[in-house]
DNA sequence: ATTCGTTTTGGTAGCGCTACCATTTATTCT
DNA sequence: AGAATAAATGGTAGCGCTACCAAAACGAAT
């Protein structure tokens, strides 16, 4: 304090070493907080001013801390998505929207997966919450009460997805799984077909839709449907192999319903490889529309998500409520289509 | 409990009015840097305070503040991917990789896309190096000297990927283009093929194949090798179209290297539609190796890149460097392989 | 008891930025 | 003209946390 070169010495003794703002407010010759806004909100500053600091970027290669600016701010212009995996790619497709409108409002993604785990989940949440994003994008509902509470308790918007629930957390944008197994069965029992089998990874979506095919099928007075879990593993190998066991136990089936588009390729594949006909002898139905399936030969009939209105649609309510607006439709049904092709 | 009035008038009119370390601190009645320390280096307290402050955190449902601490101490535990796409599976597995490795070190990963476009590369550059990422993880090389220059300044950790060039920004994991068009020439020569075609996207790298390719061809004095330039369109009906057009302009065509498994997939699906034997009279080779075209009947042959082990490899290198380490092999080259199934 | 080292705890001062308020300067009005 | 308004600029004080240094508490050693 009373000595100048203690003062000298004391002086930058941590930090990155990188240009900050007031480095560039001093080669501006303009007040640090005059240089933020020449940065940040030019149409605040004159012109002359505007000219002087934007040198001074140009010169010193500046590049804005964002960081501490959110921490100045509460506001980090950083939104969280959390999925399940990467390569499925109907999520792939969400996330790359999510992440492209996102990005030009100047938000910034940050990824993570679960792995369809859910202690995985929960690590995740708690380090999502650090990361103090404006908004949360979940594909599928939060099932547990715990993450519900937390999410809740941190005051982040937050849009679940991939589902209807009438108890979201917040905002929600999906469709009705239950409302897809019953119009797949009575689509399939419309095209004649009389034997119905499932093919089923362990998902709790999957089950919903499952069970409502079901339903269907009971209620229009046909054999039950043989249901065949394939467990985590959401291979095409899987849905071959899938198909091998319902032949073996349910011969006469003449219709599957499958819980992805990659395992219902696999049904495909392997009925290909047996001889069977498809669809004349055997009707095979996806669920994803992954893109390629449209071009197979022959061609899936799938159950069609729009994967990229999703994410817009999570994308613009996240943006919306990061600016403080409030969404007075904050749940959104997206429907489905069955995409009819060659296959069913 | 103990609510302090004196304080009341000054304090708090700013800030999230989140819990922070510093209530923790005062509800287990120890400084805020003890509070710290039994937060994130355990080790440095005794058990009684340990307990405490836990205790604390738990009946206050705090969650640090990672954007702070980022800020104090120049690490933000954040690492940044830049990926072209994240529909192309290839890359989805690779960030796969890298996310889940990451996340088992205790990083977030920020996710960018390019597009395959360069201003949008720029821009990314720019949000990225603005929330000072811990490491940056490229997808492909940077080519732009801009965009080289910037990343070099920021100082921050670098693996670019996806290719090799002597002259990387800082690490690198990949494999040689050029000897996979030189082997897969070299391959499909030593099947008898005599007449070659390339379907290839518009891609600097596919790009890279395709000439090697041609070299190798002309090296053995075959025919000129036809090319077919699918420009950005990378879908399975492009690999369809361009098979016919392959078909009308280089009918005695009997192999076929596609600069990705999806393009294989569209001209695999339009010979069977045609009737063409795969491979008697057609030879098909993918580019990628993507799941599930081990399973199609016929199994498609391809380029195998073992893009799960780029991502780990590079999480790993990420992580290294983030603790001060320093990579003694920072060039990695992870080769590549041909699986040799049926169409080919 | 004294000395020494180790472990545990606390105080201070920022990290780089922006919210909030105060001040100055240019512009408009009666 | 002077008053009132708007526009541009600056000062101060944190945001919530950790690096750095210093002090205290605790043992083991002489």
């Amino acid at each position: 304090m009373q000595s100048s070169d203690k003062d000298k010495a004391k002086k930058t003794r941590r930090g990155s070493g990188a240009i900050t703002l007031v480095d560039v407010a001093k080669l501006a010759g303009v007040a640090p907080i005059t240089a933020s806004r020449a940065v940040n909100t030019p149409s605040q500053v004159s012109a002359d001013v505007l000219k002087k600091v934007r040198d001074a970027v140009h010169r010193t290669g500046y590049v804005p801390n964002r960081v501490a600016g959110g921490l100045a701010s509460s506001r980090s212009r950083l939104i969280a998505a959390v999925v399940p995996s990467m390569v499925v790619s109907v999520f792939a497709e969400t996330i790359e929207t999510l992440n492209n409108t996102l990005f030009e409002a100047g938000y910034q993604l940050m990824l993570g997966q679960t792995g369809y785990s859910a202690e995985r989940e929960e690590a995740l949440l708690e380090a999502i919450i650090g990361r103090r994003p404006d908004g949360i994008f979940l594909t599928g509902i939060m099932q547990s009460s715990k993450g519900r509470t937390r999410l809740l308790a941190s005051g982040i918007p937050v849009v679940e997805s991939w589902d209807l629930t009438p108890t979201p957390i917040d905002m929600l944008i999906g469709f009705s799984h239950a409302d897809i197994g019953r119009d797949v069965a009575q689509f399939l029992i419309a095209k004649g077909r009389r034997r119905f089998a499932l093919v089923c990874a362990e998902d709790e979506r999957a089950m919903r839709r499952t069970e409502a095919f079901q339903g269907a099928v009971a209620k229009s007075g046909f054999k039950d449907v043989f249901v065949d879990n394939v467990g985590a593993s959401r291979t095409l190998m899987s849905g071959r192999e899938a198909l091998s066991r319902i032949l073996l136990r349910a011969p006469d089936v003449d219709a599957v319903f499958c819980s992805s588009d990659l395992l219902a390729m696999g049904v495909l594949t392997e009925a290909l490889a047996r001889g069977i006909a498809v669809p004349q002898q055997l009707s095979i139905v996806g669920f994803g529309d992954v893109p390629h399936v449209a071009n197979m030969v022959p061609a899936l009939t799938t159950v069609h998500i729009n994967a990229r209105s999703i994410g817009q649609q999570a994308a613009e309510f996240l943006i919306g409520r990061a600016q403080g607006l409030s969404i007075k439709q904050p749940i959104v049904n997206v429907g489905f289509s069955i995409v009819e092709r060659d296959s069913a």
